[in-house]
RNA sequence: GCACGGAUGUCGGAGCGGUUACGUCGGGGAUUGCAAAUCCUCUUACCUGGGUUCAAAUCCCAGUCCGUGCUCCA
């Protein structure tokens, strides 16, 4: 079954087609390095890890570009408001975005190149459009002119020439421009005191944000590719912009086969803003919430949808993360020898728990796939996934014979790895998931007491006096200390 | 105003012509002295009005309400 993908541009999920059999070119814009990555970044950059993921596992070979904006007003002004020094502040948030984006288990791109490196490149297509006459040479730089190419406005957003030029018609007077149509956008911006240049045929200055895009994507992918990707905002003007520049310079249509976008985050319902308080860097929300978590509950909602962000979202990925852990832990634990016998063949409709069992497993996968296939719908994979936990962690308590429980486990172990693990990439190494908790030194301290506690509890609880032992699981929990008591005796841990 | 997307059970939110979404909340049960955890199970919803069809939450038409974009923005 082919792989389905929306395109903005079509408006219609499409088969999903590439240029060259068994390769895709994909372009995702990335980031302004002014400032930390916030909640946004972090779904727009894991949407693009699913989809660069599924892709992989179906068998393409994914050139993955994404590039970072290291030169741009906001970059300026906040460099001013330091030191001045903006390429400092640059390398520090690129090395910031590593470690946000490694925190959430993103898997990296193929290549991240600089706009300020691909400056040339940049001049030379502006030259190219102005020779074209698509573009023209104002007092204050150089500007694309929309209205040399009407037929590509609106592509992405259905809207009319007409349409935009009454609702923004009040706007675009007095900024100073000295475009000739308020459409119009700029190519090359005229150095302005105080601010970083390069030298270009029309004076120093520095390239307008549209361009950088299209001067990297097709410096690695020359005049057209598979996917270009970033988020619902950037559609207009940013994407349509792109669109106008890389057609009218390389005189091909379309550049790009397939436009995907992500959907927004908010907060409580609402936008997230820095004006409304509301805005969340990925560092401030890892403090609070394990990075695991963050990303489950981010990967179990459509990459398209818009996605409300508050508490309940994250208390219930955390469950259901929980879940997936404690079955996968299980299931690892449960693999006893590493030649686990032949499992018999799956069938839904049998009555023998195992082999039915496993025939709702194979379901579950196949479900899995053609949900992923279907425009990467990891809402849907997810609730494919917790129906395998649901499943995985009934057999594992089914009383099977050693043999038929080790193979089982081998299985399950697989399944949770593939779908789980290598697609929507929640779950931890087996080293990490196995490894005995970190010995906090408060649980050490108190280690003597408590097993003393236990110990006083377990003979009142012989004995059915339990008026005493609850009294000493109140004790305990005064200490911080939870019990719970399980078949092979009581176990506890600090809240 | 124009454009794009929505409207599903207590709630969040899939599905998008016939089949259990999933989770949360609530009810019942197994296990447990109780609790926790785990598992089983029940409640069976699709904005309004028309239409197409053997069959519609799912397609078509009309309407209502909501979100987002049109300006730097993932």
């Amino acid at each position: 079954m082919p792989i389905r993908v929306h395109d903005t541009r079509r408006r219609i999920k499409v088969d999903f087609t590439t240029l060259e059999p068994g390769k895709v070119s994909m372009y995702v814009c990335g980031v302004t390095v002014y400032d930390r990555c916030h909640l946004g970044h972090a779904r727009c950059y894991l949407a693009f890890d699913l989809i660069h993921r599924w892709l992989e596992v179906s068998g393409y070979d994914v050139n993955y570009v994404q590039n970072f904006t290291d030169i741009d007003d906001k970059i300026i002004q906040r460099a001013n408001e330091i030191n001045g020094d903006w390429t400092a502040l640059v390398d520090q948030n690129i090395e910031g975005y590593y470690e946000d984006m490694d925190a959430l288990n993103i898997l990296r791109a193929d290549h991240y190149p600089r706009c300020t490196e691909y400056v040339d490149d940049m001049i030379r297509i502006t030259e190219d459009l102005i020779e074209k006459e698509n573009a023209y040479v104002a007092d204050d730089g150089v500007y694309f002119h929309v209205d040399s190419a009407p037929e590509k406005f609106g592509q992405l957003t259905g809207q009319s020439i007409e349409a935009v030029r009454s609702g923004a018609g009040g706007r675009v007077d007095g900024t100073g421009s000295s475009k000739r149509d308020h459409k119009d956008f700029a190519l090359w911006k005229a150095a302005k005191p105080g601010e970083p240049t390069w030298d270009s045929p029309w004076g120093p200055g520095r390239p307008g944000w549209h361009i950088e895009c299209t001067a990297m994507s097709l410096d690695y992918f020359e005049r057209e590719f598979d996917i270009h990707g970033g988020g619902h905002d950037l559609r207009f003007p940013h994407h349509e912009a792109e669109i106008f520049q890389g057609e009218c310079h390389t005189g091909h249509s379309p550049v790009v086969h397939h436009w995907l976008h992500n959907g927004f985050v908010n907060i409580d319902g609402e936008k997230m803003s820095k004006s409304l308080g509301n805005f969340w860097t990925i560092q401030e929300i890892l403090e609070k919430v394990d990075a695991m978590v963050l990303r489950f509950a981010l990967v179990n909602a459509h990459y398209r949808s818009p996605i409300d962000m508050n508490e309940s979202l994250l208390n219930d990925a955390e469950r259901n993360y929980n879940r997936l852990l404690s079955c996968y832990v299980a299931a690892l634990k449960a693999c006893g020898s590493p030649d686990p016998v032949p499992l018999p063949p799956a069938d839904i409709t049998s009555n023998q728990p195992l082999v039915k069992s496993l025939g709702l497993l194979e379901k579950m996968a196949e479900g899995f796939a053609k949900a992923l296939d279907d425009d990467f719908n990891s809402r849907e994979g997810v609730a494919k996934v917790l129906g395998m936990v649901r499943e995985i962690s009934r057999g594992l308590q089914s009383g099977l014979d050693e043999a038929d429980m080790n193979a089982f486990a081998h299985y399950g172990v697989d399944l949770l790895e593939e779908t789980a693990g290598r697609v929507l990439g929640v779950l931890p190494t087996r080293e990490i998931a196995l490894a005995e908790p970190e010995e906090d030194p408060r649980r050490t301290e108190i280690a003597d007491q408590v097993e003393a506690l236990l110990l006083r509890r377990g003979e009142a609880r012989a004995a059915k006096d339990w008026p005493q032992a609850d009294a000493i699981r109140d004790e305990l929990v005064a200490l911080g200390v939870v019990v719970t008591d399980t078949a092979s005796g009581p176990e506890w841990d600090l809240v």
